[in-house]
RNA sequence: GGCGACGUGGCCGAGUGGUUAGGCGCGGGUCUGCAAAACCCGUUACCCCGGUUCAAUUCCGGGCGUCGCCUCCA
């Protein structure tokens, strides 16, 4: 299978093959505040990877970082009047939660910043005594200028970095590209002892501690938004090829923007839609399927009528799923074929959807001609399975009461459980029609239905689904 | 300015040197007590200009336009 290397700008051959062990390890938030939709899209993305090349029988150790100590969760804690482990904790939650209506699958490890600060301090311990970073007045700064293959996985010469306006000027620093390792604390500010004072580690060195910590000096697949090459991960490279003097990262994959009105979504400018809410609006369903219904490298323009759009398009899949339970079968080989092929071709997640869709429409055209879909059917959950789009059966706890007061209005004998409440309305239906009284019949349906549960009769029988 | 990505039908979005993506929407039909669902048919697509070719949306060159990164960012 080939994936899109940043590191070269190519399509490569992953190597090896399955069945090996593969390391993987994905940049995960900087826990300062909600997270929005591009955070969802990252986390769904690798998710996907993740889940298909398990599928494609590589044994995955998944490794996604919380950065819990940073300069913008001190200020964000300080204007909020929280302390910075309060806020980290109770964001940190809030991300776990919302990722979690994505159907993204928790990480095999999920390291802190906080927790690894031994590991960091070796490694900044590591690159000072190879002549690669320098303590200065309590802070310690990388020599960008010290490590040669800078600039090699974002297409960035030092020489050309210099005329950038953005450089951070400070007298610590020997040059002005060098970055902060470790910086001493300030008043106020979170701190812990090494060697060099009272301080904290700087924006990217957590990531290669944890890295190597997890995976070893050298990992298979490193992921993230692709934001993050310059300066993020190519700090990386040069920490930790400069530590361990081995090649860091064999392939480097970086997903897309989410753009709003033709802006990229970024804490920043204050462009952003909240993840949350969007959820809670259409599904988290609906946003997973507009996140795969793009290519992963792709730029992703949000408007809310895509979403309504997915939002349908889910409904369908949902239909599908309750007309065809999970067949006891194997699945259609040539579809799983299909499926192997688009996505070994860097992941095509698009036309595994498209594909998808077909075995709806095949299925459902199998069954109404009298033929058996089972095949097509399992085809469709275990691919559907490897996209993440998994569908939970809604209950009907929360409208007991109504469904009790209904069932006695139509004289129907009653228990508190509403599932059989339900079941003997659709009985007390069912003899309505026989008996052809469609006022009766029509009367429950129409009042389920302002409940919010949808009667839908067919050739099969009568099925009902919540709206 | 440097580096990179991209311009496909009403909307989104794959893909291909000549032959069906797919979803949503819209129109027509089948089925059905009605409704819904499902299925079938249609909705005449590839930014512009050159070039290569028997043939280009697909390859090459140029133009126009959009977006991202260039030390906060997923």
């Amino acid at each position: 299978m080939r994936v899109f290397n940043t590191l070269g700008r190519v399509l490569t051959e992953l190597e090896p093959a399955p069945p090996a062990r593969l390391g993987m390890y994905v940049c995960g938030p900087t826990v300062q505040s909600e997270p929005h939709l591009g955070h969802g899209r990252s986390a769904v993305a690798f998710d996907t990877i993740r889940r298909y090349l398990r599928w494609r029988g590589y044994d995955v150790t998944y490794v996604r970082n919380v950065t819990d100590i940073e300069d913008k969760i001190i200020a964000a804690a300080q204007e909020r009047g929280m302390s910075v482990p309060e806020l980290a904790e109770e964001m940190s939650a809030r991300f776990a939660e919302t990722f979690a209506a994505l159907a993204v699958e928790a990480p095999d490890v999920e390291p802190r910043a906080t927790e690894h600060i031994p590991e960091i301090i070796e490694l900044i311990a590591r690159l000072i005594d190879r002549g690669l970073a320098y303590p200065s007045g309590g802070d310690v700064y990388f020599s960008v200028r010290g490590f040669e293959g800078y600039g090699k996985l974002s297409g960035r010469r030092p020489d050309e970095l210099l005329s950038g306006a953005r450089v951070e000027v400070s007298d610590a620093k020997q040059d002005p590209l060098d970055f902060a390792l470790w910086k001493a604390a300030k008043p106020g500010e979170p701190w812990w002892h090494s060697p060099w004072g009272r301080g904290r580690p700087g924006w990217h060195i957590e990531c290669s501690a944890m890295a190597m910590k997890y995976l070893g000096e050298t990992i298979d697949i490193h992921g993230g938004g692709n934001d993050l090459i310059f300066p993020h991960h190519e700090n990386e490279i040069a920490q930790s090829e400069g530590a361990t003097g081995k090649p860091f990262v064999q392939y480097w994959l970086h997903n897309g923007m989410v753009n709003l009105a033709g802006e990229k979504m970024s804490k920043s400018t204050g462009v952003l839609v909240d993840l949350a809410e969007a959820i809670r609006r259409f599904g988290g369903m609906a946003v997973r399927l507009l996140y795969l219904r793009a290519h992963y490298r792709s730029p992703l323009e949000f408007r809310e009528e895509l979403v309504a759009d997915a939002a349908a398009a889910v409904e369908r899949l949902d239909r599908f799923r309750r007309r065809f339970p999970p067949p006891d079968a194997a699945a259609d080989p040539e579809a799983l074929e299909r499926f192997r092929r688009v996505m070994d071709d860097d992941f095509g997640t698009p036309e595994a959807v498209g594909l998808l869709f077909d075995l709806v429409r095949e299925a459902n055209r199998m069954a109404d001609e009298g033929q058996d879909p089972a095949g097509i059917v399992a085809a469709f959950y275990e691919i559907a399975g490897v996209l993440g789009l998994v569908f939970a059966s809604t209950g009907l706890d929360d409208l007991a009461d109504p469904l009790v007061s209904l069932a006695a209005e139509f004289g129907v004998e009653v228990d508190g459980d509403p599932v059989a409440c339900l079941e003997s309305l659709l009985a007390r239906r069912r003899r309505a029609r026989e008996e052809r009284d469609w006022p009766v019949a029509d009367a429950i349906r129409d009042r389920l239905d302002a409940l919010g549960i949808v009667v839908e009769d067919s050739a099969d029988g009568t099925r009902w689904h919540r709206r």
